[in-house]
DNA sequence: CTTGATGCAAAGGATTTGCACAAAT
DNA sequence: ATTTGTGCAAATCCTTTGCATCAAG
């Protein structure tokens, strides 16, 4: 097991939460996707290897509780991806209305000027602000050519 | 009727959509309640005068079709609000993730640099963006306070 | 009279929960 | 042993749909 599993193992352990063999399959899916993930498509992921719907369900409930994903909802539909914290402190999603297509959109200099204005937020309001989701919609660069 | 309910049922019409009481009662909540609402709070609001789930679904899924409304949605709860355009161009929303409270958060300076965030993103990755969503998620300022 | 709109109840889809059994400490 | 986790199925919640009827043009 790697550090990082190591890691995650013991931060369920110190909350009184065992990791489990299909917590850790669920998680993996997780951090190997690299971008956001439904329910369906994470449960798609795995289902041969015998773990029920039920299961992804909770797991995802407690590593959301744990804080270590974050749940975007678009629409009604909730997607999961990893928190990451080193370089990538938020993340900024596009939904093109023609295709529906999702696009993950990072960039370090955009995450600043954004977190800039949220500085601004939480002083004019008096607020403390710990997460943002951003979602623009518009149309894709793919459905702008094919018109 | 005003003015601006005759606009709508000019809109209405237009798109061979009829301007029934139940439309303009639905539609008078949504444009007085000056903030989001959820399917129940106007459901609640109107019950008493014989109108059913359905046709607020109904309703709502119209009037987004036609631009009047914006969805917002929050942890799997959808709300309603209108779409305002004269100086309000984009509402953005804070959660208190202790007491779930939602705060509608609009301040002119704010918006503007938010568009002008929006302009970046739309020339480094090729979009049209014509709409963003914002939440916010943290601790109230009542929250804060008591603890 | 023709078309769209409504209310109701049923259907559908996503998520949660109850329960008996299994696994971990 | 005791506690937490799991799979399954049933239950729940939100939203949509089918259908008979109603209302408007």
């Amino acid at each position: 097991m790697d550090k990082n599993l190591s890691w995650y193992k013991k931060l369920f352990e110190k909350n009184g939460y065992k990791f489990t063999a299909q917590k850790r399959i669920i998680l993996l899916e997780i951090i190997n996707a690299n971008t956001h993930l439904s329910v369906n498509e994470i449960y798609d992921k795995i289902r041969q290897k015998n773990i029920g719907l039920a299961t992804v369900y909770r797991s995802l409930k407690l590593f959301n509780e744990l804080d270590i994903i974050k749940q975007i909802n678009i629409d009604t539909v909730s997607y999961y991806e990893m928190k990451i914290f080193s370089g990538k402190p938020l993340n900024i999603h596009f939904k093109c209305s023609k295709c529906d297509s999702i696009i993950d959109i990072d960039n370090k200099d955009l995450n600043l000027e954004y977190i800039k204005l949220n500085k601004k937020v939480e002083e004019e309001n008096n607020l403390d602000v710990y997460d943002v989701n951003i979602m623009l919609i518009g149309v894709c660069s793919k459905c702008k050519e094919d018109k």
